[in-house]
DNA sequence: GTTCCGCATGAATCGATAG
DNA sequence: ACTATCGATTCATGCGGAA
């Protein structure tokens, strides 16, 4: 079973600002990862989450993708058992927000519909963490429905021409304009990319939670790196980042792509190597660290609103 | 602390085929409710779930709907703890479907979004049990963006009143044909009911599950009426309904809507009344059961669709 | 250079079949 | 009986090739 605690332990105390991750659900993956049984899978990340603690600073924030699988026609208890399990280890459960997947896995079942939603569990170590609220502001709630029901209203009073040029000068508007306070779901959907891997999130998903929990310079760790779309993020967003993963594959791939980047805007200070394992063969752990000069003007964009909410 | 155990027992075994209901929040409406404390909560509920996995049938289904409050910055585990309680007491936790509110109430904290989800938990006795998906076809996600296509496209080609009955002719094959089936998120707004009730809960949800689980002339119980939403609906749809509530305003505001209903299309058969009840004062116990004979054709609405997918 | 059709492909789940 | 493997089911998305 790899694990990766052992490289854990060589990150420094209360260094991290952002944990997010999508570790191997259980039973899923085999070929790639280990397969952990649903009757393991407390007892296998207890000790990783116990190095996440200890690396997190106190304002940070650990972001945990996860969804329970069904099993003998019932939804299994691992994921909930783990939570009250993390909270005996000190962390804090803060939120729960949902990842409601606009394209799930098709399929039909006499007494079950597509799962279409997981979970993205919040923990903290305080009370009092950092979030940048401003940075994942989104367009009001209303542009949506102002499009479409504009479209049809100017569809029966206007010409075509009239229309389009219409159509495209309020989008403007409501762009400029209406900017409101996102919610605990968010709405995505996933990457169908045609590459080697299958991309666990979208980039969309990392990219929400730096921007909210994370500034430039900060630094963000994803302890089941794969594919590295966290960590490419993380880089294109002006914050350090460190992955790590078992899987050589990965932690090759990530590096040639990382390294475009790092010709543009990166400086790379460390990479933590295939070390000789003496797991069992086949367990390499790998893992890249890349530091980056945050450029000169911090990019601090101030979307203050204050709308009145009566 | 009042509790329905007292009525529930009056009700027989195996006798209703969905349980819906949404039960007072831990530690929220203290002024109408008990107000059960977070700590208190697991203790309050078993009970009266002991009764309801006695009295519903071996094909039945619990639909539960509840969310985990915030307490000191963190989301209480009681729920997760309910759920674990009731698989030892017997239930199947055979699914989680996510109400996804879309106009959540306002607000603004410096640590948290607006919630806008809820749970609604899907308890089961048997791993078997009935489900009607066809009831509950929803539009291919196509359907929009066909019909907008096409919209624009005979806009192109067509004058305005020809377009009219072109239009109408294209949805309704696509309706016809284009059908899919939903997920486990349900996108539904909360309803703006001035009633006095606070209880936010609008019919299209019950009315969902009641079309999934039940088919006509089967009963349909809520524990915890409240406004009586569930059984409104369950009238409506030509089902039996079994309501219960401790509140004996809120008794009487459904009893004497319902009624409206029971001269259009029901027969009551019986209503349980204010008894003398042995708790401390103000603790009366309430509720309505009513039958009624289903109309004369079963709506047996057979969608059933065997699409050519080579 | 557009638009459109066809196709492959998923953090899936059930039921049957085989050891 | 209990576990492992396989086929069937199904739909949003992005790609490539074609008009």
């Amino acid at each position: 079973m790899g694990d990766c605690t052992k490289h854990l332990k060589t990150l420094k105390d209360n260094s991290v600002d952002l944990i997010i991750t999508s570790p191997p659900y259980a039973d899923q993956r085999k070929d790639t990862y280990g397969g952990i049984s649903t009757h393991e899978y407390v007892d296998w990340f207890l000790p990783i989450s116990k190095e996440l603690l200890r690396v997190l600073k106190p304002t940070g924030t650990f972001i945990l993708n996860i969804k329970e699988k069904v099993q003998n026609g019932e939804r299994s208890t691992y994921v909930m058992e783990l939570i009250l399990e993390m909270k005996k280890q000190g962390w804090l459960w803060t939120e729960e927000f949902i990842w409601h997947k606009k394209n799930s896995y098709p399929g039909k079942w006499p007494n079950r519909f597509r799962d279409a939603w997981e979970r993205l569990l919040q923990f903290n170590k305080n009370k009092k963490f950092n979030m940048y609220q401003e940075e994942v502001m989104i367009p009001t709630g209303d542009w949506a429905k102002s499009r479409l029901k504009k479209l049809s209203e100017t569809d029966k009073k206007r010409d075509n021409s009239k229309v389009k040029s219409g159509f495209g000068k309020n989008i403007s508007n409501w762009i400029d304009r209406e900017y409101a306070y996102p919610t605990n779901v968010l709405h995505l959907a996933t990457e169908c990319n045609n590459k080697s891997h299958s991309a666990a999130f979208p980039e969309s998903l990392p990219e929400w939670f730096i921007k909210l929990f994370t500034k430039e310079g900060d630094t963000v760790l994803d302890p089941f790196m794969g594919s590295g779309t966290t960590n490419i993020v993380a880089q294109r967003l002006y914050r350090n980042s460190i992955g790590i993963d078992i899987m050589p594959e990965y932690y090759n791939m990530v590096k040639s792509e990382l390294s475009q980047y790092k010709l543009l805007l990166c400086e790379q200070n460390a990479v933590y190597g295939n070390e000789n394992s003496n797991h069992q063969s086949g367990d390499n752990l790998c893992g890249t660290e890349y530091k980056q000069v945050p450029p000169k003007p911090y990019r601090q964009a101030k979307r203050a609103k204050t709308k009145n909410n009566t």
